[in-house]
DNA sequence: CCTACCGATCGGTAGG
DNA sequence: CCTACCGATCGGTAGG
């Protein structure tokens, strides 16, 4: 469903370059600022040709949308597995997500915020996957310690949301992404 | 440059018709996703019938979104103005901005993000006005006691963003806006 | 992977 | 405010 990496043959890794390609034109321009015609020149071939590869530019997206989230979700699992106490592996899975979301070269996924720009059925499916993907956070806030007056679900929903939006403000230079997410981490460090 | 009311006469309510219609599509459906045609249904003409009352469908858009924050700024600099210490200030800050994104009739300003949706000169002009209003927050910020080992132009735009994306979770019937915009607050308070 | 094309839709305009 | 249309662009396909 969605085997990102491989090599087994000249077929694969053709998908794979024209699958890196799409993602970073999706990530910088959005999915309606991103045409077939513009893919294929980006990769070398004319718009029609994409579709031999893929079936559609909808199932792209959604192919695309949904690696990237396998992949960012392995990587905070591992990363929230090595850490100690509730706070750590907060701190540890804001670390994971912010270095996949804010990589120099990350093909991944600052389109996870596109969801008004998509069909309706395409919505349906990212919304599904994203869901899923917010449990781990869930699961994350539950176990911390935070005082009485702080609701547990509009804390995750905002951490979440800033999460997704720092690749809007963030320029290289400053801080680095691990810094950035040691900042969030403090911010949203409340001691019960 | 953004005068939203008034009712001088027939014209003038006439196109602020239109504008309040648009808003609500460009806010449901992103800038990309809204056609001249489909704003022309909504207001009962046909699209090309529009261009009497605007000039392009970028200058509407710009309008719109300078309008909207004009209005929201105005909220909060009042809101501001009668709060005491910096906390306050910030949280009077919440409230208000939150008040105005989450409203449910709000033909407001959840297209603060779309800027990857729209033609590079809209968004220079977009970019702009909303580094101004922006501006308006590095001062509550700056006079937050804020402990030495947090960053104030991360808290900033942290803040910033959640605030924006609320209401891309935000939904009626649980907590209000005004609660969620205390909730902001209080993630955001650390004593210094 | 290209040539050549389809039907649909877009922002915008002329002329009334 | 409508009719009627423009050139451009879109996602996608047939046929090789």
């Amino acid at each position: 469903m969605s085997k990102q990496a491989g090599s087994e043959d000249g077929v694969r890794s053709r998908r794979d370059e024209i699958l890196a390609v799409a993602a970073q034109l999706f990530a910088r321009k959005g999915y309606r600022g991103t045409s077939m015609r513009d893919i294929g020149e980006a990769s070398g071939v004319l718009g029609g040709s994409l579709y031999h590869h893929i079936k559609s530019k909808d199932a792209l997206f959604v192919e695309l949308h949904n690696g990237a989230l396998d992949a960012a979700e392995a990587r905070i699992v591992a990363a929230v597995a090595a850490a100690g106490d509730p706070w750590d592996r907060l701190e540890a899975a804001c670390v994971a997500l912010l270095d996949v979301q804010l990589a120099p070269d990350s093909l991944t996924m600052p389109m996870m915020n596109d969801f008004r720009e998509v069909p309706d059925d395409v919505r349906a499916q990212l919304v599904a996957r994203r869901d899923r993907f917010e449990g781990l956070f869930r699961a994350i806030v539950a176990d911390l310690p935070l005082p009485a007056g702080i609701d547990r679900s509009v804390y995750r929903n905002l951490l979440l949301s800033q999460l997704n939006a720092a690749a809007d403000w963030f320029r290289p230079g400053r801080l680095s992404p691990r810094e950035i997410a040691v900042q969030v981490a403090r911010i949203f460090r409340h001691e019960g």
